[in-house]
DNA sequence: ACCTGAACACCGTTCAAGT
DNA sequence: ACCTGAACACCGTTCAAGT
């Protein structure tokens, strides 16, 4: 006694049940607050507990791990998406791609342990992960940027926006994992920027 | 019915019991094949089984992970020391750092997720990590290169061994994770070597 | 169709009982 | 002192039973 599909074609368009709604909602934000506490490694069944379901809804709702992370990490998206409409504003081609970079780093700073699934997604290969398609976005976001810097002579030719994307997770990882001081990190930026910079500018 | 330890000392000199020293060597075969088939994270409770002990066992042996890492890596460790006495029979200072990165390289990959742990070992606070003294130790021989090259003008003044240590691990963990191309992988080299060589040279 | 929650498998870790 | 293995806690994942 429930309501049919309506036609041959997948997707459904309307009608979610009420309670699918509530359901989805309170797992969304009860795993954003899990993955803000405890990591993206968090404890699902805690977080379905905490969303007032039971673990199988939680597993109807997101397959696997990387699917729930990528449905709580689409805000974080547009936040990032508000950033580079602000960043493409900017005269300075070198100075829009150092600071595209660094919100990239903000971006895989979100949870933590968020660049380890990031990295796994990133391969092309992997093309039934969730989390692939915001990691191709930010890669040709990147290649974007590399390429206008390019152009305008302040970045070595050899280098590519996927290059620029490996370097900005690493170090995003580098951040969470050894926690390095603000010194530190600034030479790691440094040694960054020098290696793609072309040398004369 | 058991024998006393000799004196006020810590460190009881010799005598470990015959079955101590079969067990401890028994887990360490298994542990180093565990490692090597499933990467660091592996499950200890088979690691035990396979060694034909108790957990328990290898708790006593090995309190933690980390512990059992260590003891595991020294093997690697030697190997290591080994090609740095290689690499030190070299000319050229610039070269030579360029091979001891790699050699460190190979170190780090000798099981997938073994980054993570060391990343995490390397900041000075975990004095109690067992694997913090292999770090140090890498961290120094990189820093003693660094220096080397720097006196010959190869290598950026504001750069460390610590710096390119961080680097060596990245890159590793970004093999391991993101298993990109060959020449992907040269790539991010490159950008690591140019962001540390001094510009005219 | 969707939800529930019991059930299963697996693992880390401890500890009382043995020798 | 050292080993054993049962025991506990915790988690991921599935699935039969409900609505």
């Amino acid at each position: 006694m429930w309501e049919e599909t309506m036609g041959p074609v997948g997707k459904q368009e309307r009608k979610p049940r009420s309670d699918v709604q509530r359901n989805r909602a309170a797992l969304l934000e009860a795993a954003q607050r899990h993955f803000l506490e405890h990591g993206v490694g968090t404890s699902l069944e805690a977080v379905a507990k905490d969303a007032g379901v039971g673990p199988g809804t939680l597993y109807r709702h997101f397959p696997t791990r990387e699917a729930l992370l990528a449905a709580v990490l689409q805000t974080r998206s547009e936040e990032l998406e508000q950033r580079r409409s602000d960043i493409d504003r900017l005269d300075d081609p070198a100075d829009a791609l150092r600071q595209w970079l660094r919100a990239m780093e903000d971006y895989f700073s979100s949870f933590s342990g968020l660049p380890e699934p990031l990295m796994a997604a990133a391969r092309a290969q992997d093309a039934d992960n969730p989390l692939t398609v915001p990691c191709h976005i930010l890669i040709g976001a990147t290649d974007d940027y590399v390429r206008s810097a390019q152009r305008a002579g302040h970045v070595r030719d050899s280098v590519t926006g996927y290059d620029l994307f490996l370097a900005a997770v690493s170090v995003a990882w580098t951040m969470s994992t050894a926690s390095p001081d603000q010194e530190s990190l600034e030479r790691l930026r440094d040694l960054i920027e020098n290696g793609y910079r072309e040398s004369d500018h």
